[in-house]
DNA sequence: AGCATGCCTGACCGATCGGTCAGACCCTGA
DNA sequence: TCAGGGTCTGACCGATCGGTCAGGCATGCT
């Protein structure tokens, strides 16, 4: 039964997204994904050379959005730039906690892969941004407590509204990280 | 070369201890763990009935630390409940950041398996007790952040000295958490 | 009607997984 | 000296993994 291609491709994508939400990234067979659609594996490679293939695309969407956070980071100095990572990084979670809830905890493996390399080096400098840009280490400690924790949290409270999640974030990363001198 | 039983048991605990740290339980194998002991996969399926008991061996005292934690908690009411598991729970993760590291990320699907059912169980108990018994979304979304967080953090900064670890996190908790009414 | 194109599939591939098993080897006690 | 038990291993098992491939089948153009 040939269909459009867009259409088995999204349906492919949507299924990917629920298994990997169940199971995780690798404890999702392409055979997993092929069941939930309905076709057969081949069909799933078909759409996709490869399972990693299936994951970059889902994550495109975030990962540019963090790319872009990046750079407006880079942009500003001192507690601006702890300010726009602030809120940023809480918009970035808030708004994608699903595409997080994906990889729930495969972050350190995924991200050894090189077609993540340059996401490793954006969340070092998401950390230098947190921390004030200081080298002590309770700065950096704290910074890295709240951009481990928060995606985390966001992936916990799917379903709570994101006009709740997002200030209830922002007032704790406020309390949370001390100003910049 | 037959030799005493606990002193290969010993290595394999350590050398699964490596390659878990660095590749992750899952991403490890039994073989993996044989040529870093250089004895062969059957021998350390000779000494550990499967790969599961080797985890679960290695996880042993940090989750009797916990368990303790969690009855210390559940004796205590209100604010001091929430001093106690702050306290605690910092305590925990930096004295067993080790074994922590060694399970990066996995936390989520390796509390699914039956033999951790009761660790999923504490860690509920542990957010009531951050979020000060509370039930309003912000107090426990602060919570998760702080107990994802902290464990991902000590993984991380396996190298600095509890002395200035301990405090630090100590310190960021308190400023995190809302007080108690 | 004939043909090309595009969507889909079953059968198959080599690799690797956790785990089993019969037996080799060495040490010890009788 | 020899028997027995503890330690270890190579060979093997069935299952599953991601990925390949030749071909089936519907559709639409010529």
């Amino acid at each position: 039964m040939a269909r459009a291609v867009a259409e088995t491709h999204d349906e492919i994508l949507v299924a990917a997204a629920r298994r990997f939400a169940a199971s995780g990234y690798r404890g999702t067979s392409l055979q997993d994904i092929a069941r939930e659609v309905g076709c057969s594996k081949a069909t799933v490679l078909y759409h996709f050379a490869t399972k990693e293939a299936i994951l970059t695309e889902l994550m495109a969407p975030a990962i540019d959005v963090l790319r872009d956070l990046d750079e407006r980071i880079a942009a500003q100095r001192g507690g601006a730039a702890q300010r726009v990572a602030a809120e940023g990084f809480v918009d970035l979670a808030v708004r994608f906690r699903r595409e997080i809830a994906l990889l729930r905890g495969e972050f350190p493996e995924l991200l050894q892969q090189p077609a993540f390399a340059h996401i490793q080096r954006i969340s070092e400098r998401l950390i230098d941004a947190f921390a004030g840009h200081s080298e002590r280490p309770a700065a950096r400690i704290a910074a890295l407590v709240l951009l481990a924790g928060i995606p985390e949290a966001c992936a916990e409270f799917v379903d709570v509204r994101d006009e709740e999640l997002r200030p209830a974030l922002l007032a704790l990363v406020r309390r949370a990280l001390e100003p910049v001198d």
